[in-house]
Parts: structure tokens; sequence; C-alpha cells
DNA sequence: GCAAGAATATTGACATCGGCAAGATCACCC
DNA sequence: GGGTGATCTTGCCGATGTCAATATTCTTGC
């Protein structure tokens, strides 16, 4: 294994061409959008001939799909990390949540209408539906920090589940469409506390029902 | 002007190959979605040359914009279908708005997705702007609806706007993208009901601001 | 060590696509 | 009824995705 981090690129066998693939699309994804997306234009970017990425992903679908289910994992993390940095706790895990979806969005449009509005990665494939199946899992789980087990596994739990996710998912989308009209452009504490008040509106009596109604 | 309706497609001149190729555009974009749609698949299917859609629409973006501001029109068509057949009064105007968003993407998903998830439409062209101006002044008609012209010019009323948009919008891109996970497929009733609730979850205090607080 | 086979990457080919240019056909107007 | 402009076709080009054939390198077994 002749040291292979410098001299990769001038040798024949690339070493790690399956990550740089997924690097290189995900940077033409960024520049170009789902639908300029190109397989050869992944190729010259990572610097390889044009059939090369069907050794590793089959064929564009295939390398979409892996691209997908990264940015999947990478939209779940979004969302803990903003329910950690805020050390939300209760139905306050759901705005979190939330908030971290719409982080995801903002930073990478086209990876979020990868997976949510396009239909060219395999929505059947293992590694993207056990991607989308945690990101459900960590949404059920803050209903339940939201509305304890028992309600949570109930009518108002679906209901809540469904609200938040929905509000969030609208929020996003049209924030990646840029047709959110009032969201202030320069002023950052201000849109969060608007998209914070979206959130919270969405989630009706569930965001304080051990407090006095006010 | 002998007689065009029925030779039409015989002759050398189709007569009306704009709208031909606006019926065969939907049908296309409704087969083969927004990222398998082709210029020359449309050509086929009216019946012409590949390149004789160049001569209304210059290239397959002005075809698709053409598209996305007939299906902007029809979006907002729905939504006043609901809000008549329902005889919407107050805030119950802006969950019938919502119910009609839903309506549309779910008879045209691809459409819905051509208008809000694609960069294919120029969002410069006048026509396609003046839809969308078109369908956010319904809207805001109905936040007037719902609290007034007094509050709807104010926070309150932005807060709403934005609310209620986010929730259809939300539900519709999840139904259309076959995620809303609780939606019961064959109870239309039930669904009804579901997405019903839902948007008015968003409205919050709007919903029924003159009558008792239950 | 080293040869055989597997893995990885390249080259070349083909059908299809969007767009352009040149020519053919038709409608309309004076 | 002839000409002029609009409409449509044909032919072409570069780019794309995918496949087959080939070249290069890695690995494994001995």
């Amino acid at each position: 294994m002749p040291d292979r981090n410098d001299a990769a690129r001038e040798r024949y066998h690339h070493g790690d061409l399956r990550a740089a693939l997924l690097d290189a699309a995900e940077e033409e994804l960024r520049l170009h959008g789902v639908e300029g997306f190109t397989l050869r234009g992944c190729a010259r970017r990572a610097g390889v001939s044009h059939a090369a990425p069907a050794h590793h992903f089959g064929d564009a679908r295939g390398l979409l799909t892996a691209l997908a289910a990264l940015g999947y994992r990478r939209f779940v993390a979004a969302q803990e990390r903003r329910k950690q940095a805020e050390g939300a706790q209760g139905a306050g895990r759901l705005v979190a949540a939330g908030l971290g979806y719409v982080d995801f969005a903002r930073a990478h449009p086209a990876l979020f209408r990868l997976i949510f509005a396009s239909d060219r990665p395999d929505q059947d494939d293992p590694e993207l539906c056990a991607a989308g199946e945690a990101a459900f899992a960590a949404l059920q789980a803050d209903v339940q920090a939201a509305l304890g087990p028992q309600e949570a596994a109930g009518a108002e739990g679906r209901a809540l589940l469904q609200a938040a996710w929905a509000m969030a998912h609208g929020i996003a989308d049209l924030v990646v469409a840029g047709r959110l009209p009032f969201l202030p452009e320069g002023d950052a504490a201000g849109a969060e506390a608007m998209l914070r008040a979206m959130m919270a509106r969405s989630l009706g009596a569930a965001l304080a029902p051990p407090a006095r109604p006010s």
C-alpha cells in the first residue's frame, strides 16, 4: 500500500473513487441542481473517465440514491444538533427538530430537493429506506417527549406528528423555493423567531400542557 | 378556413399547435415527471417534428414555463372551487383554500412539482409571475376574511398567512411524495377530516375569534 | 516470488436529447 | 394571383447515459 493519499489522482486506480464520486456528485448537485445533474460531469470533476462511476454505483440513479441516503443522514443530524444545542425538552424538542429541518434545507437546498422532491433516487433502496426510517423514528421519539408514551401512541400523537412534520416541511420547501414572503433576509435572529413561532403554532396545545393555560 | 377540426392533423400546418403542444406536454409531464420530461416526446405526441415546438415556445424551458403558468391558474381555481363549494366564511376560507391546495397537488402531482419544486420554468416570465401573484393575492384576501383588514395588515396577519401557506404546502408536498404516513388511503372522508384538522391547527386562535373560547 | 483471477478504470460505440440552420409548405394580404 | 411572412420539416451538431470490449492494477493462493 504505497501511500495513496497525495498521489492518488495520478494513478490508474484511484484508491477511493467511491467517496470521491460522492463528493463530486454533491458539488455538481449544489452547482446545477437535480435537473442539471450529470453523471459525466461528476466523472470529470473526480478526474476519471465517464464510465468509471458505473463500477461503483451502477448508473446515475445509483449514484443519486447513495447521495440521497448520505444527505438523509445529515438531515437527521441537523435536527439532532438543534435539539442538543438548545437542550430542548418536551414539546420544545419538536420545535427544535423543525428548526433543524429548515437549517438543513437552507444549507443544502439541492440535496433537500433530491431527497424529498425528486423521482431519481430509488426509494426502494435499503440504505435510503433505512435513512428515512431513522428520520421517522426520531420524529416519533420527539412526539413521545412532547406527549408522553401514552398519548403519543393515540390519535393525538399521530395528529401532532403529522402537523409538526408538515409545518416543518412546508417551511423548508418554501424557503428552498424562495417563496416565504415575509422571512427577513439579513436578520437571522428575526427569521429564527418567526420560524419558531410557526412551528409552535403547528403544535397547538401540546407546547405547554403542564403549565397553566396562560 | 376549410374546416380544420378533424383533418387538422393531416395537414402541413397544424392549425393550433400551441394548444396541442401544451396538452401533449401536460400528458408527458404526467407520465414521466419533470425529470423525465422531453421536448421531443411532446412533439411526437402532438404528431409534429421535433423542431416544431421551437416556433411557439422557443425552447423546452419556454414550453415548461407556459405549462407552469397554466397549471398555476388551475391551482388557484382549485382553491376557489373549494371555498365556493363549502360556502366558507371567515377563517374557514383559509381552511378551504388549504384543502384546495392539496386537491390540486393530488390531482396533478407532476404539475405541482413543476410549479413549486423545479428550476426549469423561468420564474421571471411575466405570465408565470402574474399567476403567482394572483395566488398570493387570493391568500391575502383569505387572511383578511379571517382577521379583518385591520389585523390582517399587521404582524398577526403576516404570521397567519405564512403559517396557513406553509401548512398547506407541507401537506401537499408530502402527499405528492407519498410521505404522509397516517393519511388513510381508501377513506376519503377520513382523509379530508385529517387534513382539515391539520389546517385548523396551523391557524391557531384565528379560527374562531368571535366565538366563545369553547 | 509469481501467476491467475478479480477488481478497477479506460476507450469506443450507440441511441437519444436539446438546439440551430436551411429549406419546404402554407396562409394571408395587397 | 403573386409575394411575403408564419409555420413546419429535415438534417446536423455537441452532450448525455449506458453498454461492450479492453487495459491496468490489486489480491490471493501456492
